[in-house]
DNA sequence: ACGTAATCTCTCGATGATCGAGATTATCGA
DNA sequence: TCGATAATCTCGATCATCGAGAGATTACGT
């Protein structure tokens, strides 16, 4: 691999680092203007996502998606049932679980503040054919695959 | 814009936020291997970065990169000096500063792992022609942008 | 030069997020 | 029914973060 080839690749390794860095600033700016931590925005975009899915996030299952103890999760609950983002409701299926919902009010906080960058994201696309969004595509989700990999457990790179 | 343009694109955001779950996967991770929270990976990192450009940062700095007020950047830095991830030295130009150099160990640490990282996801890239990372790039870069946008201000979008 | 304002870092006490251990409630199988 | 299992919650302790302000150093105006 040529000089140039290596020095490429790397400076995509570290715009998608910078990339991450300022995703992570816009979950700081939608936290500060809702008075919330980093967890809480972390634990409300978890159960956003669930809720895409179509599942409802029990609290055990949030506390595996953020990293918390049950402890922790109780708390954090707490915080975001008084603020009127959550609610909590005994699933009538299995009684000991608890699911939460989130509230509509905090739901269109999130498409409000998201929503419009995703926006905006779309339409900066314009700029880009359907061959060269495959490309992307697919170089996402490879990338993505490695990180994944890194994320779970150490590469079994050394033999 | 047809529906399947829209789908697509939208996937694409969705893709992003993903792989930029697995990669904060990848600093927890690191963070539990060294005993160390989110917070001084996030410091880690920033000195790192820092280190890259060839600049020394300096506590303030420090504080505005990872946003914490003086007196948490305090205790983060002793944290870090305390496991010898860290050293402190007065500024001699500007004896009020304090600059912060990360240890040998710590550098190697992080690029043991982040450096695996990067080496993989560059490996990774094998399988894409010069032309087609040429697309990711400008991507990333026009994502990065609008990404940025929103991070430091909410949106002038509606005019 | 000199005094004053500005800048940078640190100390202190208070608040709150997180955790470990154990209690509580609900479900399931023998 | 009863014990085993699972999910959640309570309690007390620990630690990260903050606001306010002090101490030290530099920059500026006269």
């Amino acid at each position: 691999m040529s000089e140039d080839t290596a020095r490429a690749r790397q400076e995509l390794a570290l715009l998608l680092r910078r990339l991450n860095v300022e995703l992570d600033a816009v979950g700081q700016r939608f936290a500060q203007l809702h008075g919330l931590n980093r967890t809480d925005v972390r634990a409300l975009v978890a159960i956003m996502d669930a809720a895409r899915r179509g599942e409802a996030l029990t609290a055990g299952r949030l506390g595996e998606a953020v990293e918390l103890r049950s402890a922790s999760v109780t708390a954090l609950v707490d915080r975001l049932e008084k603020v009127g983002h959550l609610r909590r409701s005994r699933d009538d299926a299995d009684r000991r679980r608890v699911v939460l919902e989130m509230s509509d009010s905090a739901m269109a906080a999130g498409a409000d503040h998201f929503g419009g960058l995703a926006q905006d994201m779309t339409a900066a696309m314009d700029a880009y054919t359907p061959a060269e969004l495959a490309v992307v595509h697919r170089w996402l989700e490879d990338m993505t695959a490695v990180i994944t990999r890194h994320a779970r457990a150490e590469p079994p790179a050394a033999p």
